[in-house]
DNA sequence: CGTTCGATGCACT
DNA sequence: GTGCATCGAACGT
C-alpha cells in the first residue's frame, strides 16, 4: 500500500507514478482491483478546471484536507469520479482516476456494469472516469475514505511502466491548454477517441 | 471515421 | 434555475 508521503508531493508527479499502480475496493459483494493507466491532474484555486477554482465549498472540502484521501463526487448526475488528494492540507488538489487495467474481481465488474447491455470487453470495463467507478462499487459513500487503509485503497504491485504520454485534460471546458492528462502509451484500457490518441501524444515520460 | 444529443442529481448562484 | 472533470446510442460522412 501507497504510503501517504507518496501524495504529499507535487501533483503532476503524483499523476504520472500512479499509473501501474493497483486500486483496490473491499466490499460487501467481493474484492475488485485494476491497474491505473491514465490519470488527470488539477490543482489549485488557481485551476479553473479544479473543483477548488470557487474556494472552499461543502463539496470540495476533501480537496482542501490531508493528502491520501478519496475525493469522489457525483457529476452529471449519472457518474462518480473517484480521485486522490495530494499536496499538502491547506493545498487543494487532486489527481483524477480516469481508467484502469481490471485485474481482480472481473466477474463482479461484469455484472455491476451489466445494465449498459450488450457484453463488455476487458478492456471496456474500466476505460472512463465513470465505467471505472461502477464497475469497482464506488459511490459517494466511499468520499473521504483514505486511501492509505481502509477498503479502498492503492498499492504497489512492482508494474514498471515504461512510457508515459502527456495531452489535454478530456471533457473540462477551461484551461484545456494545459497538458495535465498522463496516460500509459499505447494501452488499450485508456479512454477517450483512439485516433486522437496518437495526435494528442506530447513525448516519452517526460513534460512541459 | 466524425458529431450531436439526452439522461440525470447535486452543488452552487 | 444553471452547469457540469460522462456515456453511449444514433446519426452523418
Amino acid at each position: 500500500m501507497l504510503p501517504r508521503a507518496f501524495y504529499e508531493r507535487p501533483t503532476l508527479d503524483v499523476a504520472r507514478d500512479l499509473l501501474g499502480k493497483v486500486m483496490v475496493h473491499r466490499t460487501a459483494g467481493g474484492v475488485t482491483a485494476g491497474m491505473i493507466v491514465e490519470t488527470e491532474a488539477y490543482i489549485g484555486e488557481d485551476d479553473p478546471a479544479c473543483h477548488a477554482a470557487p474556494g472552499p465549498t461543502t463539496r470540495n472540502a476533501p480537496l482542501y484536507g490531508p493528502p491520501g484521501i478519496a475525493y469522489v463526487y457525483l457529476n452529471y448526475g449519472i457518474h462518480y469520479l473517484v480521485n486522490a488528494v495530494t499536496e499538502a492540507e491547506g493545498h487543494p488538489a487532486a489527481v483524477l482516476i480516469r481508467a484502469l487495467e481490471p485485474i481482480d474481481g472481473l466477474r463482479l465488474m461484469s455484472t455491476r456494469r451489466a445494465g449498459d447491455g450488450r457484453a463488455l470487453s476487458r478492456h471496456e470495463l474500466c476505460r472512463g472516469p465513470g465505467n471505472l467507478t461502477k464497475a469497482m462499487g464506488i459511490t459517494l459513500s466511499d468520499n473521504r475514505l483514505d486511501l492509505v487503509g481502509s477498503r479502498l485503497v492503492i498499492e504497489d504491485r512492482g508494474v514498471r511502466v515504461d512510457e508515459v504520454s502527456w495531452g489535454p485534460r478530456i471533457g473540462i471546458r477551461v484551461a484545456t491548454d494545459r497538458p495535465w492528462r498522463c496516460w500509459i502509451t499505447h494501452h488499450s484500457s485508456v479512454s477517450g477517441p483512439h485516433s486522437s490518441r496518437a495526435a494528442l501524444q506530447l513525448g516519452k515520460t517526460r513534460r512541459d
